[in-house]
DNA sequence: CGCGTATATTGATCGATGTCAATGCAGAAG
DNA sequence: CTTCTGCATTGACATCGATCAATATACGCG
């Protein structure tokens, strides 16, 4: 079996305004933030972000997914998986079902990125 | 030949810090912007935006960025079209020399959008 | 023109990735 | 225990994408 769950870390970014990518960057964190935005630049991963961050409670089973997003059920939770290894969502188990609701702080880091 | 210069565009978006992904999105604005983040998740691409932005003049001619990279003279000239097409590049022809230079408001409404 | 330099394009290779059908697995209901 | 339901994993397939060698193009110079 392989490893799995490779967790990301992410350097402290600057607060809100002030512009990103100022100085040189070596490869292992370009390696590290390319990673962590191949997460993001997918269509399907990006409507799972923003229909989960939009519904009521801010969270959302893999049920109530699979229809908007017009994907078969293991499609969408191989993309869920994805996010979920990149940090940028979390998953709650109950019963049956799984919920997941997205890390805020998370993707603030990463839009903090490109200023 | 096919077609180039695939110019994508993006939605007015929040100024600063009000977050994004807010409500659900469609497949087509899905893929548009999904293609524009790819473009930028890549280690390379990341290496080239930092080191244009923190040169002198804000530019680098091609010859300039090989080295750092440390990628084939082709390699780099792929990475700076795809840059390009996105609009997150703009390329100045001076002689024989091609000078690049961030497009930072490009870049910010993309940094928007992870909010 | 002929040569050297800087960049772009082409073609090929090879690994990464999105997708689904089939299957596995755990919890709930009968 | 058996069955159903919700989700995860596996395996296979097709496409995409990063990379480089080879080649093309364009410019400057003598």
């Amino acid at each position: 079996m392989a490893a799995r769950r490779t967790e990301l870390t992410l350097d402290p970014v600057a607060v809100c305004c002030p512009s990103g990518l100022t100085t040189p960057m070596d490869r292992p964190t370009a390696d590290r933030l390319a990673r962590l935005l191949k997460a993001v630049a997918d269509p399907a991963r990006l409507q799972l972000l923003a229909l989960i961050k939009s519904s009521p409670d801010g969270e959302s089973c893999v049920c109530d997914l699979t229809v908007p997003l017009a994907l078969a059920q293991p499609t969408v939770s191989h993309h869920l998986r994805v996010l979920t290894d990149a940090g940028l969502l979390t998953r709650r188990n109950k019963g049956t079902w799984a919920y997941y609701s997205v890390n805020d702080e998370r993707l603030q880091e990463l839009g903090a990125l490109l200023r």
